[in-house]
DNA sequence: CATATGAGTTAGCGGAGACTAACTGGCAAT
DNA sequence: ATTGCCAGTTAGTCTCCGCTAACTCATATG
């Protein structure tokens, strides 16, 4: 049911190195996350378990459509309350480092009623 | 530094215990909390060895000064929070619960930021 | 007086999720 | 061909923070 926070948030870098330079090995996201590749290729086995990601052949990661799905829905909520947070007033660097613990704690209902809130009276 | 969610968590309950019944035991923790005693146990003797709490002679619990500042603080951005997901249209109960993840991850700063937005253009 | 109850503690366990140390296997350069 | 590096894995450790089991102690109740 509840993922975990740190499972989450391997998704959401595994996709944002995706973005960043189209392919993505167990290192990469090391370096990205300022983790141990031990850390990190433990933290894959459970992802990969899970169905979340594969590795192809030559040890590249990439998302199954379920781990694409919630990598993405992370990723969402990321960027609206960094982006939330910079119209509030708080710097860009705090607003990016501390959405990332919040956007584990929302719902996605409750992602759909900031997502409304910042559309209507913000964005507008 | 960084005080750990689960002691923040205690600090913001044995507020909210002391608000409530006027004197708070660890039992009484134990069940607001949903934990065992020995959980609550372990945890009074980390806030005791921090110096944010204290025992009377009949086992009820006090806050030291640092202790109250901490944990008002806290309970503090749990109201706000609370507050700016239900003017979001978060239902009560799913903003009161997911508020208490969300306030360990802000900072003081944002928490002035998001304190000031919402009096601006939310309480006006 | 004997016993039951309730609060608190201690000891020990278990899962998460990080870490280090050390091994493997591929590939490149000398 | 040997050496060295880099990526990945395994094994084992640590900390945090729950848990259960079992003990202590005080009070209340038969």
């Amino acid at each position: 049911m509840k993922k975990s926070d740190s499972s989450e948030n391997y998704l959401k870098n595994i996709l944002i190195l995706h973005k960043r330079l189209g392919r993505v090995r167990s290192s990469d996201v090391a370096e990205k996350m300022g983790v141990t590749r031990p850390s990190v290729s433990s933290a894959m086995k459970k992802l990969r378990q899970e169905e979340m990601i594969y590795f192809n052949e030559e040890g590249y990661i990439f998302f199954t459509e379920l781990g694409k799905k919630i990598a993405e829905k992370i990723y969402s909520k990321h960027l609206l309350l960094t982006r939330l947070l910079v119209s509030m007033g708080v710097s860009e660097s705090v607003a990016d480092q501390e959405a990332c613990d919040i956007e584990h704690a929302i719902s996605d209902e409750t992602y759909e009623c900031i997502n409304r809130f910042y559309k209507t009276h913000i964005m507008a």
